[in-house]
DNA sequence: AAGATTGCCTATGGAATTACTAGGTAAATA
DNA sequence: TATTTACCTAGTAATTCCATAGGCAATCTT
């Protein structure tokens, strides 16, 4: 599986506070009951976005997260490539993995790059916006 | 990750069997001496592709596997679903997962629809003997 | 300055999956 | 009958996934 629950969590996230706007700071605790994630495995997720700068933060009374572009200014494959590391269907293609001692003669190799830049180019098509509007 | 070593293995092997050609059967110890794969992880592979009648096999001396078809009859989607079990990128659209709760109303669903299709497409169009073919 | 609220950090743990390994049983041939 | 081969059932170490626990740090209100 390419997508696990943290980068599902995360687009769920994304789209929860394009679709509440504003700039105002809206704290986990209300974004995590509110779309039914467990509380304190979404700060991790969080944290990960904030780093990223994908979101802006701010402690204390009165803070919490907000989007810091507009919903368009996000791709799916951004926020996924973030939060899930990589998006390669194989571990031959993803970097960072122990490159393939096949990988001279390996028949499928092309294959794989091919795949791989279907789904990348598919995920960076996608934006927060075109989910906010998608519906079934 | 959609694929794991258990469907590439079986993709290498298919096209090992392709590239030798021939009626006769091959025994697994060679094919996995060739391809330098685990001999008993291979086992479990070869009679999972022999039970669902994509390779004849015999037993004894002179015995082993062979191909039954062409190799552009195999398409490597459907040697990559029996092993891999589903090419799902998520666990929400691939079949025998508890059903999401949120389906009704999830935004990201007709995404994941869209790239399960894509991704079926992409390995339904791609069969044994352009593998065989395909050098990088 | 104190206390409440909120994000940030590190560590831990159960469950599932992956990639094998081990050892036996069944079928076919010499 | 002995050998060769496929088939079947278990087990297992390592990794990943999906959290949970608890404390620390920053900000705001009073």
């Amino acid at each position: 599986m390419i997508v696990s629950t943290k980068g599902r969590y995360a687009l769920r996230v994304m789209v929860s506070f394009a679709r509440r706007g504003g700039e105002e700071y809206i704290p986990l605790k209300e974004i995590a009951e509110a779309e039914g994630i467990s509380q304190k495995y979404l700060e991790s997720i969080m944290t990960t976005l904030s780093k990223a700068g994908f979101v802006d933060a701010v402690h204390g009374k009165g803070g919490g997260y907000r989007l810091n572009r507009a919903p368009e200014e996000y791709t799916v494959g951004s926020i996924l490539k973030l939060t899930e590391g990589s998006l390669s269907a194989v571990s031959c293609t993803s970097q960072g993995a122990a490159a393939c001692s096949r990988s001279e003669c390996c028949n499928a190799l092309p294959m794989w790059e091919r795949l791989d830049k279907m789904i990348n180019e598919f995920f960076e098509g996608i934006t927060i916006a075109d989910l906010l509007q998608e519906m079934k």
